[in-house]
RNA sequence: UAAGUUAGCCAGACGGUCGCAUCGAAAGAUGAGGAAAGUCCGAGCACCUCAGGGCAAGGCGGCAGGCAACUCCUGCUGAAGGCGACUUCAAGGAAAGUGCAACAGAAAAGUACCGCGGAGCAAAAUCUCCGCAAGGGUGAAAAGGCGCGUUAAGAGCGCACCGGCAGUUCGGCGACGAAAUUGGCCGUGUAAACCCCGCCCGGUGCAAGAGAAAAGAGCCUAUGGACGGCCCGUCCGGCUCCUCAAUCGCUUGAACAUACAGGCGACUGUAUGUCUAGACAGAUGACCGUUUAAUACAGAACUCGGCUUACAGACUAACUUAACGA
RNA sequence: GCCGUUAUGGCGGAACAGGCAGACGCAAGGGACUUAAAAUCCCUCGAUCGAAAGAUCAUGUCGGUUCGAGCCCGACUAACGGCA
């Protein structure tokens, strides 16, 4: 994922969290708000895991944000929130979630 | 062959497609660990404080060496454990002083309840005085152990053996050792209680610290700064405080690899070669293929030297004990 | 990343300097009072075994010092706090 995609400044992680729409699964949560462009944040909090665990999460999440990327319609800022369930879970279940999460939102082109 | 002890080593490899970080004009190159962890010690580095010295507080504690330094490492000594290879140990001082030792017990440090003996007292009992510490009981711990002699009864009071302590001698650089020798010297435990002796130590930590540009507030004024020899002229307001924080600190270092030499060893010296993560929402992932035992614990954030803790599965070497065989 | 603090019944919170641990309060259960309840008073109250008496294990976990650790020392675990 390019930086210019990413979200790099707490200020902005807050403003989507206290102003974003959310959706929740047992093992991510999307939270989304309208912007001039598309940018992505991923979120894993200390209970998830170790460092190790954190980083696998983290990375796949990415991945995952990063395939779904062309299929985006619209321009929204997102913050994606790993919770406890992701330690369990491999890169096709994190897919899967997302995608249905995005669907749910109707922001995922056919 | 079985059961063990110690030491060392590895922490998957190769290939394909997409993706990330740093460097680079590009091609491309490089890209987490043995513990990166805990932050328990020791340093470097930075700032603050300081004329110089001391006290307090804190830490360490067998000896000799190694190291930049250490509470680390090596070798040795002592103590404890194990049949043994070997392992473990905060291992100075209790005869400088103070405190504590609950309950029980007469008594927890120079003590006498029961007891043993003598006298008052001719006999028995009781009581009083004196001597003694063998035996009893209590306790985690009771005044060297055990035997013989001596004695009113007893006792290192004397003697033999055993244990400790101190002196001398011998050996060792030293801790210390000795079935060498002298002395009856035998004076509980606790210092991981205060303390004494010896040694070491200023504090804070890269969120240290430096800092471009910009915004705000205050002060100075028609002067001030730059250009210019000066006036004129041209350009700019200037200083202080605070906020934000690009960038630096940030990776070449007590570095690593190989060879040789010195040393029992920790380690050291010389030569040659190499450059080997450096982010700031924070880089290693996804999908496979081959092979295999490949699975565990686990992710750099200023950098080194240690210690401690977590950990799957292999592999190598030396040694010990037992059984069997020669 | 760095620097600190704390841990005792279901909850809060004692135990001075090492010597019988669970004081005290709240909560819970039982009883008395009441037509019934509240309030009040009395009793019980860590776990296991046991009819009881009692025994064993219990101060986050594991070791050490000591005759004896909630307390002293070391290592670990967990939960909090501060520093831009």
């Amino acid at each position: 994922m390019k930086r210019a995609l990413r979200l790099t400044n707490n200020a902005s992680f807050n403003y989507i969290y206290r102003h974003g729409n959310c959706l929740n699964s047992p093992i991510l949560a999307l939270i989304f708000v309208k912007a001039t462009c598309v940018r992505v944040g991923v979120s894993v909090g200390k209970k998830v895991g170790n460092s190790v665990t954190r980083n696998k999460a983290k990375r796949r999440i990415r991945e995952a944000a990063n395939a779904l990327l062309p299929r985006l319609n619209g321009c929204y800022n997102y913050v994606i929130v790993a919770r406890e369930g992701i330690a369990n879970a491999d890169y096709h279940q994190i897919l899967e979630t997302l995608a249905g999460l995005l669907k749910k939102a109707g922001h995922l082109k056919a």
